[in-house]
RNA sequence: GGGCGGUUAGCUCAGCUGGUCAGAGCGUCUCGUUUACACCGAGAAGGUCGGGGGUUCGAGCCCCUCACCGCCCACCA
């Protein structure tokens, strides 16, 4: 037995373990899956989402690391197949915007630079930051599969891209068509819908004069039409003015022309029922190229939009005196150009909803331009059945009705963006105007229309949105398009765990592209976490300046404190406000494990000699292992439901009050009981083991840095116990229960904790060991007392006296399961403290007599729980007797 | 303008298909140098589960309504 002994450090230090121990795993290989799948053995693989490459992570990327970590764990305890491919999205937008900050500080911008060089930098840049996200990941002990370690610029995820957009594109599902997009003059790209962020802001409402054209051809300085505006700049690109069909107001000039104010175009006066007469003035601009609405109206109208801003959104050509302005000083200027002619009729405050770019906050510019759109009808409609009938379940269940909801309403995806930091759109023209879609890596030979050839072609120069390439996340990082075995063996995918907020960005999408190209839904189950909020309740964030970084806890606190503190009493879906209390009482938890490890592996005594027979349990014992059968039922249920904080509660609920306070107490009477034979102190510490063992294991999953390192030095006191890895160890089978046992412990914990308050009604010393009397209640009771007598003892500081059955219970008597206790005369006070007590019994005797004499109770509930109500009065008539109160007829 | 979530002990939050569901942690108060742990132990106080209706034998849990707080979606100039 001697052996090599690794003996747990007298203090918990967090730090000292966690890199070590993560080593081991990576060492032990268990990360990758075996080269076959272990036989019979279900598959459980998490879609991760991929951080943004130019971000480090923080607190509430944790949270994803450990509920995805807590998920793999458990599944890889449980024998399943398992995989987590790691890494990390090239994000486009939000990497230009980091780099060309970067750049701004030195003098440079993207356009001196040039494409080429441009993206040099880029490279470079990732070169830097592209490890960042993985060593935050492994800190945090994530155990995802780094051999599979992917990148959404890498050569897999370029090639998945092509052949998903050339499918697309074969199928119909692409199309090429001029629009109005939202525009970013900033970012100098398109957006889609879900980046224009609406914020409502205090804007103008502007009434313009358009004067009317005069018979003869000029300008009628008396007659004209008043228009209502919040966007004057923009008359600029007017086409028309607009009145209701219906409106008496401005009937009769329906087909008379009105004047531009500045550039003197001829504007016709339209009738559509899309005016609100009950706005403004009733008459409405019409600028097509600079507003959605009116952009419909010109197309119902055959009116060719104007498109007055260029990129940048400053004023183009066609803004004749105000070219060169930007949009808010060409704003400014129009406005005191128009006063100044009297042709401004008013000006009132006007609350307005806004787009700005998600990524920088300028004021999206809706804008004209030609793009590749993705016909979303289909996919999204294939996407809602998935959901609807049940072959993807999100949880919490609410969002599936968000999701349906966005999915209804979907509009075409937007998916070309005007950067250059991404996947190029695998399209070329010819001059002829054909264009070839290819998803060849060197592009096209010729023109699939009429064959000129390559050298004839240019690629389109946009790159795809980000999110069409995260959108083939699942399966690109599997090796698809190809059959790989990979793919065939870890595709569908089993858990995607991300955060609600980019249900629409990234799961919708995956939904759509994974069904159309795979036919098959890529997950079965979507599980939201909330987001983690900073201390105040706000939203973590760069620029508000609150945003801790995980590794800096976990230098502080230790890797498992903060998976325990983010996990535990969270719910799916619902925010929380990560408080350094909460991490405390994680890290205080940790270290309660390491102490009370460090007890039974120092509690060992001698092992008997060969000839001794086998010791039988104690009732410690089988109480133990009762309430371990019941917690790893309890613990497997919740995984299986993903209900992760339900886990962890009644994980380190098991583990602290069932087995610290509990078990770990009766454990030591037991084993420094001198008396007893030594293969019964044997058995003892031999249970101890083994429950600190399953202990090990079901806490595995949520903390796996301070059970693997406990695991190790338990190991090589019983080698039988750990020889390998804590994380490779199999998940524990649910024993057999014990209610017997149960009802014993219940009953000593129950008499236990009422002779502790009558020691401290009574002001007894607390290291003073006094008489305590009990009449049993039943034959079956002073059996009962007498076993749990060796405990009661101890753990009450008493000296247990069974009085005969049937004697008079003293005045300050209290009841319990086992009977009436009171403490020796000597040491109780005059003054009965239990009086309370009997009220308490008396009231709850009072409302289940009542309860129980009502028909309505007894007819209509069901069978088993009147069954209940009666025992529970049962009970509480013989604890009133037990304390000398006749319960009377109720 | 639609939709959703929250409102449960001083604080932060759990509460599964209505029947020990009135809970946990932290905080507070009182004890405690028992050889695992003061990052601890023992004990205690503290809530008519936002307000008002309703359904039911029985409701934090279901229905209606109101009030705040927050979020999502939404092209009215």
């Amino acid at each position: 037995m001697s052996g090599e002994r690794t003996e747990l450090a007298p203090r918990y230090t967090p730090g000292a373990v966690e890199p070590r121990v993560y080593e081991r795993w990576l060492a032990s290989g268990a990360f990758t899956p075996a080269a076959e799948p272990p036989a019979g053995a279900d598959r459980f693989v998490i879609t991760m989402p991929p951080p943004n490459v130019t971000g480090s992570l923080h607190t509430g990327h944790a949270l994803f690391v450990t509920a995805e970590d807590v998920m793999i764990r458990y599944h890889r305890m449980r024998g399943d197949d398992t995989l987590w491919v790691p890494g990390v999205d090239h994000a486009s937008i939000a990497a230009q915007f980091v780099l060309d900050k970067l750049l701004a500080a030195e003098g440079l911008d993207r356009a001196s630079l040039g494409r080429e060089a441009y993206l040099e930098r880029m490279w470079a840049f990732m070169d830097e930051t592209r490890d960042v996200i993985s060593l935050q990941l492994r800190r945090l002990g994530a155990s995802a599969d780094w051999t599979r370690n992917r990148f959404t610029m890498d050569d897999g995820s370029a090639r998945a891209v092509r052949v998903a957009f050339k499918r697309l594109w074969d199928a119909g599902y692409v199309y090429r068509g001029e629009a109005l997009v939202n525009w970013c003059p900033r970012c100098r790209t398109t957006i889609s819908d879900l980046e224009n962020i609406h914020r409502e802001q205090s804007g103008t409402l502007w009434t313009i004069r358009y004067h009317l054209a005069a018979a003869d051809g000029g300008v009628d300085p008396d007659r004209w039409i008043a228009v209502a505006t919040t966007r004057p700049e923009t008359l600029l690109g007017d086409v028309a003015v607009a009145v209701h069909p219906e409106d008496d107001r401005y009937r009769s000039l329906v087909g008379e022309e009105a004047v531009l104010p500045f550039l003197g175009r001829r504007l016709p006066i339209i009738a559509d029922a899309a005016v609100d007469p009950a706005f403004g003035t009733g008459a409405v601009k019409i600028t097509p190229a600079h507003d959605p609405d009116d952009y419909e109206m010109g197309k119902r109208h055959g009116l060719t939009p104007i498109s007055i801003l260029d990129e940048e959104a400053r004023v183009n050509a066609a803004g004749g005196e105000f070219a060169g302005l930007d949009r808010f000083e060409a704003r400014t200027r129009i406005v005191e150009r128009l006063e100044a002619m009297g042709d401004l009729e008013g000006a009132k405050p006007h609350p307005m909803v806004v787009g700005h770019c998600d990524r920088c906050g300028t004021v999206i510019e809706p804008r004209l331009s030609v793009q590749w759109f993705i016909r979303t009808a289909d996919l999204a409609a294939r996407a809602l059945a998935s959901v609807r009938e049940g072959r993807t379940t999100i949880i919490p269940a609410r969002f599936e009705k968000v999701y349906a909801h966005w999915l209804e309403n979907i509009r075409d995806w937007a998916v070309g963006r005007q950067l250059w930091w991404g996947h190029r759109i695998p399209a070329w023209f010819c001059p002829d105007g054909h264009i070839t879609v290819s998803d060849e890596a060197a592009g096209p030979s010729a023109c699939a229309t009429c064959g000129r050839p390559a050298a004839d072609l240019t690629q389109e120069s946009d790159i795809f949105d980000t999110w069409f390439s995260s959108g083939l996340w699942p399966f690109s990082t599997l090796g698809w398009p190809d059959e790989t075995p990979d793919l065939r063996r870890f595709y569908p995918t089993s858990v995607m765990e991300t955060g609600y907020d980019i249900l629409f960005f990234w799961v919708a999408r995956m939904m759509m592209l994974g069904l159309f190209l795979t036919d098959v839904e890529p997950f079965h189950t979507v599980y939201l976490h909330g987001l983690v909020r900073a201390e105040g309740g706000v939203k973590m964030s760069k620029t508000k300046g609150n945003v801790t970084d995980p590794v800096e806890l976990i230098d502080e606190i230790g890797a498992d404190a903060v998976r325990m503190g983010l996990t535990s009493g969270t719910s799916p879906g619902n925010d929380q406000r990560l408080t350094m209390a909460k991490l405390e009482s994680a890290r205080n938890f940790a270290n309660k494990l390491w102490n009370a490890a460090r007890f039974v592996l120092g509690a060992e005594p001698e092992p008997p000699v060969g000839t001794e027979p086998e010791a039988t349990p104690s009732l410690a014992e089988a109480w133990i292992r009762s309430r371990t059968a019941e917690a790893v039922a309890d613990a497997t249920r919740r995984l299986d439901r993903l209900d992760l904080g339900g886990y962890v509660g009644a994980v380190t609920d098991f583990a602290w009050n069932d087995f610290c306070d509990w078990y770990l107490e009766m454990a030591k009477v037991d084993l420094r009981d001198a008396a007893a034979a030594p293969a019964a102190r044997w058995r003892t510490w031999r249970a101890s083991v083994d429950v600190l063992a399953d202990l090990l294991h079901l806490l595995h999953p949520i903390t796996p840095f301070v059970t693997e390192e406990i695991w190790g030095a338990l190991g090589a006191a019983v080698p039988e116990k750990g020889e390998s890895l804590l994380m490779t160890a199999r998940w524990p089978e649910p024993g057999p229960r014990d209610l017997a046992a149960e009802a014993a412990i219940d009953g000593l914990a129950e008499t236990v904790r009422a002779a502790r308050n009558l020691r401290t009604d009574a002001g007894v010393p607390a290291g003073a060991t006094v008489a305590l009397h009990l009449v049993p209640s039943s034959p079956a009771a002073a059996d009962g007392a007498e076993a749990v007598r060796r405990y009661l003892e101890p753990l009450a500081r008493v000296r247990l006296e069974l009085l005969p059955p049937g004697t008079p219970a003293d005045a300050r008597a209290v009841a319990t399961a086992l009977g009436p206790i009171w403490l020796d005369a000597d040491a109780a006070p005059a003054t009965a403290p239990n009086a309370d007590r009997v009220e308490e019994l008396r009231r709850n005797h009072a409302r289940l007599v009542a309860l129980l004499a009502d028909p309505a109770f007894t007819g209509r509930a069901p069978a088993a729980v009147v069954e209940r109500e009666r025992a529970r009065l049962a009970d509480l008539v013989e604890r009133l007797r037990q304390v000398g109160v006749d319960p009377g007829s109720g």
